[in-house]
RNA sequence: GCGGCUAUAGUGAAGUGGUUAUCACGCUAGUUUGUGGCACUGGAAUCAUGGGUUCAAUUCCCGUUAGCCGCCCCA
């Protein structure tokens, strides 16, 4: 008798039952619209090599910077420093590059589904330990599959049942035009620096983009009057964009363009996306974002090609569920079980069990010797819907008690063809 | 990583510097083997954790841990 406890690490928790049908609901759901697209379902390890991370989202993101969990060293892989996925986009390209992808048919479609791990400070909808669904669409420049990526996200959640969705959208240019965007915005905020805060400051000089993001309210006055981007887009960046925004019209999916978005990942380029819920302003609680990476492939040692993907974090989604009373499907458990008294009853019950089971009817039958009241309650515990009662009576004239235990009604019936009037029951 | 608030049965809540710490719902055992959800009788909390103040701490103070909120960041 140890009397020390323990609870689940900060930031973890566990999944109750009671929760698992909002999770099988997504999943489900996700799975089934992302096969339909033809999407192929790929596993990736919850660990890397650190740097297919560093390199991949940016050694001066926040996520590798203070967020990372890196995994102490043994001694059979000293030189290699492994570290916990904090997302999963590294480690689909990395599993691009590995397994020649680039030769299989393009483009490459694939999605996964598991835990992703960020040290952060937990709050809600914010774990350490958090759940997500990717997309990864591989080796297509064109901006259909920045629709079907975004589309494919939008049926999802739509099919879950949430509602006033909206997808918040922008383009950062390429690398040929993003200087030359950078180099006005950095002009226009120069003489503003003492206005700005701290955080900002150190943006000016190392992810100017970011400065558009800043959430300080002086700062945002200044982001608001700031040259955007989309004015200095390439023509060809330009014309993208262009091209995504009228697929997004002409299928009535809801977006806002948000010249002020930038993501927090280093590796995107020209499209960048987030979806919310139309209320969460300040998108404090984003259920999922993305958008097009062009460059990164060849960034992790692969060949050049083009890629367009997002994550949604399925723990917000589940939250979102519950607040909008999205009720998912529950599934049957016991439908029927079997209560028996005396000798002769047990006899009969077996073949009325067989019977029963024959029909694919859930059914739970354990002969005892207990009380018809105790039998009735551990049926009611069960949750079974019905309770099929053979006594010394209804065994000798070939009969059950059939009884409704939602409905406290019962009647007799006659052993035969009891399975399939069960079933019509249970149908209606 | 920084700031604020919180911590009492499974859940939600009361409450007190000093005998058996309340209440609701839930859970559980039974009310003597032909009828459950009602009723009745029982059971279950070292008042998060470590330390301090005190004759005495669940109550006051400090640390720790965790949750929530704000910042940061993101899913």
């Amino acid at each position: 008798m140890s009397n020390k406890s323990f609870q689940t690490p900060r930031g973890t928790r566990d999944i109750l039952p009671k929760d698992q049908p909002y999770w099988q609901h997504f999943r489900s759901i996700a799975e089934n619209t992302l096969s339909a697209l033809s999407f192929d379902r790929i596993d990736l390890p919850h660990i890397e090599n650190s740097e297919v991370f560093c390199r991949g989202i940016g050694s001066d993101t926040d996520i590798i910077q203070k967020e990372i969990y890196l995994l102490e060293q043994t001694k059979e892989d000293s030189d290699e420093k492994l570290a916990l996925r904090p997302e999963g986009t590294a480690g689909a390209v990395r599993a691009y590059i590995q397994n020649g992808m680039a030769s299989w048919p393009q483009p490459v479609k694939l999605y996964y589904l598991g835990a992703m791990f960020r040290h952060d400070r937990p709050q809600k909808g914010r774990y350490r330990e958090f759940q997500q669904l990717g997309i990864e669409i591989f080796g297509d420049q064109t901006p259909k599959s920045d629709y079907l990526a975004i589309m494919s996200c939008w049926e999802i959640l739509g099919r879950l049942g949430l509602k006033d969705l909206i997808i918040y959208t922008n383009s950062i240019g390429c690398p040929k035009c993003r200087p030359k965007y950078i180099a006005k915005l950095k002009k226009y905020y120069k003489d503003k620096l003492s206005l700005s805060c701290d955080n900002c400051n150190l943006r000016y000089h190392n992810n100017p983009l970011r400065l558009l993001d800043c959430k300080e309210e002086s700062c945002k006055k200044i982001a608001k009057e700031s040259p955007v981007i989309l004015d200095t887009l390439c023509s060809d960046c330009k014309n993208h964009f262009q091209e995504l925004l009228e697929l997004l019209d002409y299928f009535q999916i809801r977006y806002d363009i948000d010249p002020r978005l930038v993501r927090g990942l280093d590796y995107y380029s020209k499209t960048v996306f987030e979806i919310a819920e139309a209320s969460d302003i300040e998108r404090q609680n984003s259920l999922g974002g993305g958008g097009r990476y062009d460059d990164l492939i060849e960034k992790l040692g692969g060949p050049k090609s083009f890629a367009v993907g997002y994550s949604l974090g399925i723990d917000r989604i589940v939250n979102l569920m519950k607040e909008q009373k999205v009720q998912p499907p529950v599934k049957n458990g016991i439908e029927v079980c079997i209560l028996q008294l005396g000798e002769k009853a047990k006899n009969k019950a077996k073949k009325v069990y067989d019977q029963i089971s024959k029909e694919s009817i859930n059914v739970l039958f354990i002969p005892s010797h207990e009380s018809l009241r105790t039998q009735i309650k551990n049926a009611v515990k069960s949750k079974s819907k019905y309770a099929v009662i053979i006594g010394q009576a209804e065994a000798v004239k070939d009969e059950v008690i059939l009884r409704d235990l939602s409905a406290s009604a019962q009647e007799t019936l006659p052993v035969k063809n009891l399975a399939s009037e069960i079933r019509r029951r249970l149908d209606k």
